[in-house]
RNA sequence: GCUGGAGUAGCUCAGCUGGUAGAGCAACGGUUUCGUAAACCGUAGGUCAGGGGUUCGAUUCCCCUCUCCAGCUCCA
């Protein structure tokens, strides 16, 4: 490896894949002339083009072959990428000629001064760069997929049509990334989610609206379990309030101005309105509440509920398990005073992340943000510049004193306060919100609450909403995808499954059987008159960690075969080894088999 | 919600330009009692997502609805 000296000659691949974007947009233009350009980046593993048919013409994947082949002639042909520098007034008129009203918008935006332009063979285009020097420089590329995007990306503009694709420096790499692709797809969580029969939907109950099946309803059970030990021991009190509220609720506490738009419609009830609630925290306040007089003896207080939640999502944000329209919250809001809310922070930070070292969650799987608001944005945001900076610095001085790695995000913050996200990249590699601290003033003002001082005079508490394990349901998709349906034992439907080779020794199977359900085990006997061979490949395929084959030999020695999920046989051991061998893959949590 | 694509047996899929459907696996019945990823034979299974239209005739063509997929937008 000569890296030094290839540095030179090697281009970035960002280059590459935006000259390929050039050389698509021109392929699109020489078969369908009259298209009308937007914009063209890479992207992360690519690039694309936006275009405007101007109704002439729907593009779909069919068109790639012909596209492809015309790119390759374009390529081939060697065409010299030439930068060309001109003035605004000049560029103004030049794409004015061209008739093309996407790139006269980006102009226009523009600083006065010298704009720049790319030219490869007939084809110009309004350009930053860098390219590469010459087209045959573009090596490996496959166009990927088209679907539509919003003009400057807002749903207020004209919709675009944009052509993905793809371009690598080698064959070998491009095919790499595709197979990759292909991988990943069989990781999805909806696909796993039926072949495990995890989860399902039904069209007659709604979009956005899972029906857990008894093997997913199991994993949720054990997480749902987990997290609640978690924070009876951490000090919280759990709760249970009722899935819907007067509109009223709502309307105080501000969400009503901010969200009406994903809440479902209210129900009339003799004279009042009613809603499925979109979170839990002003139930939780009027529990606060309900004690009239609150102590500063009693904070923090901490109230934790798993509650189920109704939002009403567009249709097309739907996506199985990880975007539904009713999804339970691991949730919980912390009432404490000025002086507590730091280390109430670090604590929930650390229920974090004991929570993702529990769930075999390796640290190069999530990243720390800092979601800041808007000062400038009093629509999106509440309108108290005080209180914003007051809040971000708490959270700064967080990550600076655990020292931790982390990113800011301005505008990612919820209407009244900033957030701490943890954010899980899945395996698309993805980002994904997952668990949130966020410290919040704005509501407790809203709903007037109080406590009594030390000093005698009330004062009012923070907030501190927090999610560890997000809802059940996102949770699960994640974990899904995380271990491909190979769940940790601790976590698996089925932990074992008994294979009694032969009828004869069913009875012997059945007692055993019987024995590990005694412990707790979640363990399924097969009893069918299959062979063994049959048995296994099922319950290999159902990703079941241990399979306890019986035979005579077993039989006589009173011992049982196992065979891991990884195919790695474990060979004949004593009952008694057995049970202490997967007790301790479930006490320790052990998440993958070495 | 928007743009594009799709929906055939429980699952995975085949079915050319209109003549009312097929395979493998699963299920069920039988034979087989078997040693680490699929034994053999047979049976049954479909309002071709739903509704409307064109046609002598629609799984196939057109319209509407539902659901799903990719992306955009959004995510308290």
């Amino acid at each position: 490896m000569n890296k030094t000296d290839n540095q030179k000659t090697t281009l970035p691949i960002e280059t590459m894949r935006h000259s390929c974007a050039h050389v698509m947009a021109q392929a699109v233009l020489e078969l369908y002339p009259g298209t009308k350009l937007a914009i063209g980046p890479s992207t992360e593993d690519g690039f694309y083009y936006d275009f405007d048919p101007q109704g002439q013409h729907k593009f779909s994947e069919l068109d790639f072959v012909q596209i492809e082949q015309k790119m390759k002639e374009i390529i081939r042909s060697k065409q010299e990428f030439v930068r060309e520098e001109i003035s605004k007034e000049e560029a103004l008129s030049r794409f004015e000629k061209e008739n093309e009203p996407y790139k006269l918008e980006i102009i226009q935006d523009l600083d006065d001064g010298t704009i720049t332009l790319y030219k490869n063979g007939p084809f110009v285009d309004l350009c930053r760069g860098p390219h590469v020097q010459n087209t045959s420089e573009i090596k490996a590329f496959k166009l990927l997929s088209v679907a539509g995007a919003y003009w400057r990306g807002s749903e207020k503009n004209p919709m675009l049509q944009r052509i993905y694709g793809t371009c690598f420096l080698t064959k070998e790499e491009l095919a790499d990334y595709l197979l990759r692709l292909e991988e990943a797809k069989k990781r999805d969580h909806r696909r796993v989610g039926k072949d495990l029969k995890l989860f399902t939907t039904s069209p007659e109950v709604g979009a956005g609206l899972p029906l857990w099946l008894p093997n997913g309803a199991t994993i949720r059970r054990i997480l749902e379990r987990y997290i609640v030990d978690m924070e009876l021991a951490e000090g919280y009190q759990h709760v249970y309030t009722p899935v819907l509220a007067k509109t009223e609720l709502y309307k105080i506490s501000g969400h009503w101005d901010h969200y009406r738009g994903s809440m479902y419609p209210p129900m009339a009830l003799d004279d009042d309105e009613l809603v499925l609630r979109p979170m839990n925290c002003p139930h939780h306040i009027q529990i606060y509440k309900s004690e009239g007089v609150r102590s500063y003896r009693e904070l923090p207080l901490r109230m934790a509920e798993l509650g189920q939640m109704f939002r009403l999502e567009k249709s097309g944000e739907l996506t199985g398990l990880s975007r539904v329209r009713s999804m339970c919250l691991n949730d919980a809001h912390i009432f404490c005073t000025e002086e507590q809310i730091h280390e109430e922070i670090i604590k929930a930070l650390q229920m974090v992340e004991k929570a993702y070292k529990d769930l075999g969650f390796t640290p190069d799987t999530y990243t720390y943000r800092l979601s800041l608001g808007d000062r400038n944005d009093t629509v999106k945001y509440v309108d108290n510049p005080a209180m914003w900076d007051k809040a971000e610095n708490e959270l700064r001085v967080v990550f600076k004193e655990l020292n931790l790695p982390h990113y800011e995000a301005p505008g990612e913050a919820a209407f009244y306060g900033p957030k701490i996200d943890i954010q899980l990249k899945n395996v698309l590699g993805k980002e994904e919100t997952v668990s949130t601290i966020q410290v919040d003033r704005h509501l407790p003002e809203r709903f007037q609450l109080e406590y009594i001082g030390e000093d005698g005079k009330p004062h009012q508490p923070i907030m501190i909403h927090r999610g560890i394990i997000s809802t059940m349901e996102r949770m699960t998709a994640f974990l899904i995808e995380y271990y491909a349906g190979a769940f940790p034992v601790w976590l698996s439907p089925v932990q074992a499954i008994i294979l009694p080779i032969k009828d004869s020794v069913n009875d012997f199977a059945l007692n055993f059987h019987l024995e590990l359900q005694k412990m707790g085990l979640r363990v399924n006997l097969d009893i069918r008159n299959e062979k063994l061979g049959y048995k296994i490949r099922e319950a290999q395929v159902q990703k079941i960690p241990y399979m306890l084959v019986i035979g005579e030999k077993e039989l006589q020695e009173n011992k049982v075969a196992v065979r891991r999920r990884d195919g790695k046989d474990l060979g004949a051991m004593s009952i008694d080894d057995f049970k202490s061998l997967i007790q301790d893959d479930i006490n320790s949590k052990r998440s993958r088999f070495e």
